[in-house]
DNA sequence: ACTCAAAGATTGTTTGAACAGATACTGTGG
DNA sequence: CCACAGTATCTGTTCAAACAATCTTTGAGT
């Protein structure tokens, strides 16, 4: 480990032992990363549900309409998602799908349909005013994210995204 | 009750866009980032609370009994750390102190304590228990993280504590 | 046809998070 | 001394997340 600049003035944090106030350096790389992946991550989902609160939505309802409008136009004839495809492809697992759609049906933002084929399954299919939302956000959630990462060049943002995803998938 | 998210039947993805049936790819790779961010945090911090919910700790009361332990040895003589230090410290920002310290002092592994010179404030400082629990956690975490983050190479890691740090930090 | 296990979704309940408002204490200025 | 603003913590309430249990339906096996 190098040697670090005790910290006893209040300055602006060399790196993440800085940023915390660690007194000791990191004794294992991979914890330094843990806490460096939560904290990143944690700011980024801050300020996105900053932008989506006043609207009325929090992260897991706006990913879910995402997916929804993803589904609409990509297959199915707008027959939209079932409630377990919604499950897994959303960003955060949530084991709890149905209190979800409850919350955008509730807002007029999505809408369900029984399938006919197979009455166990419900299709959630995004309103008319679901997608007029996603339209309203998309250049705002586009513009926010660009600024936020606007220091990062194109090639800090592919080896970002390499080696976080090498890192989500250890047998590759 | 395990691999609740491996889809068995597709191939193994190879990057974000597959993993998450996206069927047109990213238009703005900052967003890629910012949801390869929060994925692999998200995955993290799942199998970190899978580890400390049989313990009663979850991320949030984990991190702050770790805060008092660094308090604790380091500096003030064991008079612990005022709420809103603990607060500040906090890798993901509670504005809700008083409860997290309510769930410890419950637990016996923490306690009050008023100051003298300014009755204002309350010192939390952790007890004999919480160490112990955390002194029985620490190799478990330890072989944890080694373990998650074992199919990268250090090199990979500095990399990516230095993007994330960067990330973090707009104005370096 | 009947049984049964599994899939898909909903419901009930408990816990923690989020936000606002209230309380207790300190230090300062008049 | 008193009013007042600021700080630090606590409390009250509302809402979402987490977990388990239940209900309905389907498909397979006998």
């Amino acid at each position: 480990m190098t040697a670090t600049r005790s910290n006893s003035t209040a300055a602006a944090p060399a790196n993440l032992q800085e940023e915390i106030q660690k007194r000791r350096p990191f004794d294992l790389i991979e914890e330094e990363v843990h806490l460096n992946l939560i904290r990143t991550a944690q700011q980024q989902l801050d300020a996105a549900e900053a932008i989506l609160k006043p609207h009325g939505l929090s992260a897991a309802t706006y990913n879910t309409l995402r997916i929804l409008r993803g589904a609409q136009t990509n297959e199915g004839a707008g027959h939209g998602r079932m409630c377990s495809e919604i499950g897994e492809q959303l960003v955060s697992r949530v084991p709890d799908v149905t209190r979800l759609v409850d919350r955008l049906e509730a807002a007029g933002l999505a809408e369900r349909a029984r399938c006919d084929r197979d009455r166990r399954v419900v299709y959630v299919r995004i309103t008319q005013k679901g997608l007029d939302l996603l339209t309203e956000l998309d250049p705002v959630i586009r513009a926010h994210h660009k600024t936020t990462l606007a220091h990062l060049s194109k090639r800090d943002m592919d080896e970002l995204n390499r080696l976080l995803f090498k890192a989500r998938h250890p047998e590759a």
